[in-house]
DNA sequence: GTGAAAGCGCTAACAG
DNA sequence: CTGTTAGCGCTTTCAC
């Protein structure tokens, strides 16, 4: 076992070649430069004799180009991040690019850190989920230059291309499907305020009550978190003072919060629907499957992954973009985790 | 807006200073140089103005070591994946590191391009899942001296550092917990022939039924892959010939492949735990909120990364190894799964 | 057909 | 306290 690991330049001295010719030969080139067949062979043996890798690093240095991306997400073991980070993983390695995986905790300084990262690592470009709170940092890096697309989650009138979910209409629909079945003491279970996704779901949620001329109360809006301890915590509060509140339906604004405010629900022996209505976004495979089938906002993350892709390679390549912002649409998927009060009247 | 990145050497010029000058204050050394505040001073600034960004790439060659390490798992959307990809990625930000994140698709050739696309990117270490059918390629690469951790999934009497789950031990209980309430025909939904957590989970299986004398019948073993769609599938042929085989109760070797198996039961009104019992690998938030909570046999994710990532730095910092296999203990969680036959036959 | 040489941006040994 | 210099491994222009 040779210690040393082999080069392009151990392989040249030890033929007696010049590097470049080495190099050619490593890189398909011979024809091009019209290289003996001997050479060509010579060097492609002794190559794999020695068990010769290309070292990527000093390629990057010298061409200036690293053909890698880096990938932001809040929490990669969140099901929905994880789903755009494997559909991101794939269409990258078709092309021949690597991923840099970076989790931000959604943590304003974790994000700062890892675009700052990311820029030292010289990416060919970045796909991010980004927090949506803060986006100076974010801009500085996309005006340096250097492809970015935000997916998921964006900010509104600011020249960063997205790819995202058309939050707002879901929401809108999920809640007028809750009118139409007769609810207006409406619960919102939000998630971190101040993102996009966040903001538009809550948005879609007072507009349809409004259009309803269901009046807004900004006390039926609980939380701050998409995750299951918010849905839970907010969901006991709820709970606790329903004789008070007369909430009869909760719309949720994740699948996380969804699965607490089950478990809470469960704990406190609340009914599905009859007790309580709820109402969630994000579909999975098992949203069929809980103890009571949950009515969803379905969105669609392949696409999603796929999309964003596009656009950054699309910058990456100087390609003309047409439309570099891209919002997809929603689907209500009706299951039985929403009371139709209205039947209970006519009985 | 300077087009050109500013780099170590443009301050250095612009600055009519040296690089090595402008290098040491840029990495803190400015102390042990002894340079002179001024100095200090003049240089952070313009760093600052000019928006200068370290080159990893360069310094990385330069250094011959890169502060990334690399992580391969089959299936990055898988949730048991995801959770053990953010302790990495954690553990590893901690550290002053970063992660390439490869995803094999359970796919072999995958796997072997990407563990030589890290090879060429002088990854520091390598923490991977493996699909677990073949480890030449990776006893090559640990044999190339590059750190390597195996995760999840290993070899047996291959040697590679592991941790891992007791995936046997696990298996084992959960088949005894069966027949401790009075059950005998067992069928076994397996994962991905070959891999060690199968292996081991069916080696569980077939062991406890023999501790009992029950007698193994290979016709009750059933499919190939550890996801949805292999359980929903499975299960549909369990239920078809339930009146041939007499199949009381299912043992499930992951998580999704239970999600399935839920599925086709609900389509088919089998009642569990009444017409069929089940019991399942892995525990997930959701595992007591399915429309019958799923007994399981929980194992421990947090604690797999961590180690991993130990033995991983142990091995980068050439630390002495004392034990370099870690199996991680199950816990069995009881729920409603199960039916106790026995007490049927009391009645 | 092959070689020589410059240089990507950085660090560190050596020199003063 | 600061500068000089070599070199990490690779590509590519120019030369013959």
């Amino acid at each position: 076992m040779t210690h040393k690991r082999a080069t392009i330049t151990s392989i040249a001295k030890h033929l007696k070649l010049d590097v470049s010719t080495v190099s050619r030969v490593l890189n398909g080139l011979a024809k091009k430069y019209r290289i003996s067949e001997k050479t060509v062979e010579l060097v492609t043996n002794t190559a794999k004799e020695l068990n010769y890798t290309p070292n990527k690093i000093a390629k990057s240095l010298r061409l200036k180009k690293t053909f890698t991306i880096g990938l932001i997400v809040p929490d990669i073991s969140n099901p929905w991040f994880a789903e755009i980070a494997l559909r991101i993983e794939k269409e990258s390695r078709k092309k021949g690019y690597n991923v840099f995986l970076c989790n931000s905790s959604d943590d304003l300084a974790i994000e700062i850190d890892s675009i700052n990262l990311l820029s030292e690592w010289k990416v060919d470009g970045v796909i991010m989920v980004p927090i949506g709170l803060e986006y100076n940092h974010l801009l500085n890096f996309y005006n340096s230059k250097i492809p970015l697309v935000l997916i998921d989650r964006f900010f509104k009138n600011v020249e960063i291309p997205y790819v995202s979910t058309n939050d707002y209409s879901g929401a809108f629909d999920a809640i007028e499907h809750l009118i139409e079945n007769g609810h207006e003491n409406i619960a919102c279970i939000q998630g971190v305020i101040g993102t996009s996704s966040n903001t538009q779901r809550v948005e879609g949620y007072e507009d349809a009550l409004k259009k309803h001329h269901i009046n807004v109360n900004k006390e039926y809006i609980f939380g701050d978190n998409f995750n299951f301890e918010n849905g839970y915590l907010q969901t006991k509060k709820i709970i606790k003072n329903l004789n008070k509140t007369n909430i009869t339906a909760i719309f949720s604004t994740s699948n996380q919060i969804t699965l607490g405010a089950l478990k809470a629900m469960k704990e406190e022996n609340i009914n599905i629907p009859d007790d309580i209505s709820i109402i969630s976004f994000d579909e999975h495979n098992y949203s069929d499957l809980l103890y009571i089938p949950i009515s969803t906002v379905t969105h669609f993350d392949d696409n999603l992954g796929k999309k964003a892709i596009e656009l950054l390679f699309n910058q990456i390549n100087n390609k003309t973009i047409e439309q570099d912002n891209i919002l997809l649409p929603t689907h209500l998927t009706k299951r039985k985790s929403v009371k139709n009060r209205l039947q209970e009247v006519t009985k």
